[in-house]
DNA sequence: CATTAGATACTGCACATTGCACTATGTCAA
DNA sequence: TTGACATAGTGCAATGTGCAGTATCTAATG
């Protein structure tokens, strides 16, 4: 039965999945790594102990098949699974967490060389021109062979446009702090480049934003 | 000494810090939670075990203190702390991982009601104002009261800049996406919305931003 | 002047999660 | 038949979180 604590988020994510159809363990996996990774990155490993406390909580059904000698488990969502799921969609999200070495490298620049915080800079542009390349690959498998599900793709849509809105709001702001820091003399040291003039005009874009 | 295994990057992340100063357990944790938090958020907790690692490596050394009969402990940075720093800040940076429940939550939200979904994007708009308002006054106290660290404000510059641009980002996407939500029938029904039509437009955006 | 709220300064523990090594079997092509 | 790659897992140490618990110090309040 379904137990009364909280669930930790990773488990209604397998939910989510296992809404749409039955999966096993390694395509379970796989899926994650696809779609899931871009807003909830999660090793494989856990996807293999995620689902058993499904099962054991009520919310999922496990079948053992086998591919000759090779066992295989498929697990399927329950009535209880779908409403504890429903349940999870109404309650209001977790705040939005980012892990950024990259930022935090900037941040602490000066206690490397200039050179140092270029390279940082370039490969973090780098980075999310690769993710822009990926994400254009979905896209366009998703309008010419078709949505792996085409009755999501109205909710793929959505969440393809936040991708590609972050990963280009990353790119313009590394190539934007390139060109600023070839004007510095050092990573310590920016020589005229006034932070208080850029600290200004951000001031003003946040309260165009916020009134 | 310094081991040769690799460190967590939360362990450079107080190294830099004590790259300017040396810090108490207690203030690292509350500089950790102010200005950290955006692209490294870790909890209090950690904060407490990291430091004994560095001195355990030789990267930085500790001072017992007391303030009356309670003992403080304060941690500096050492030289091979630095050279152990500046190699960290030459190495080409992680990629950037993202947790975002809310999306989640958009990219399931056909197992729920069309309610929840708007109630979804209402909470991810009204964080991202939250944050947004948060990073105006670091920007105004900065600004007014000048920097806690002037000799950084240029890096911190470029660091409030990615937060700025990154929480608009999710605002306009919030925004945007009830806007489309508002015109289906349910979550899992959008009626004449073309999904098609906005895979279009992204797929444009993308390659201008790619050529 | 006693009380108390809030800041400072930690530790212990259960649980969540990762990364990597390790063990198998199945499939397809050279 | 050999090898590369996909499928299908388990074990374990290290990393990290969240929360409760234990103190002490400081400043404001009545």
């Amino acid at each position: 039965m379904a137990s009364d604590r909280r669930r930790p988020t990773t488990g209604y994510a397998i939910l989510g999945l296992l809404a749409s159809q039955p999966w096993s363990t390694y395509e379970l996996a796989q899926q994650v790594q696809r779609s899931l990774n871009w807003f909830w990155p999660r090793a494989e490993r856990r996807l293999y102990d995620e689902p058993k406390r499904l099962v054991a909580d009520g919310l999922a059904t496990s079948t053992e098949g086998y591919t000759g000698r090779r066992r295989r488990t498929v697990y399927e969502i329950t009535t209880a699974g779908r409403i504890e799921l429903a349940k999870w969609l109404a309650r209001p999200p977790e705040p939005r967490a980012v892990e950024f070495e990259g930022m935090l490298k900037v941040f602490f620049a000066d206690a490397g060389s200039r050179g140092s915080l270029i390279s940082t800079l370039d490969e973090i542009a780098e980075d999310a021109r690769e993710q822009i390349r990926r994400l254009d690959a979905m896209i366009e498998q998703a309008l010419n062979e078709g949505a792996r599900f085409p009755e999501r793709v109205h909710l793929q849509a959505l969440t393809l446009r936040q991708h590609v809105d972050a990963e280009m709001a990353v790119l313009e702001w590394a190539v934007w702090s390139r060109a600023q820091v070839e004007s510095w003399k050092e990573s310590n040291d920016p020589g005229g480049w006034s932070a208080d003039d850029e600290l200004n005009l951000l001031h003003k874009r946040v309260t165009a934003a916020l009134s």
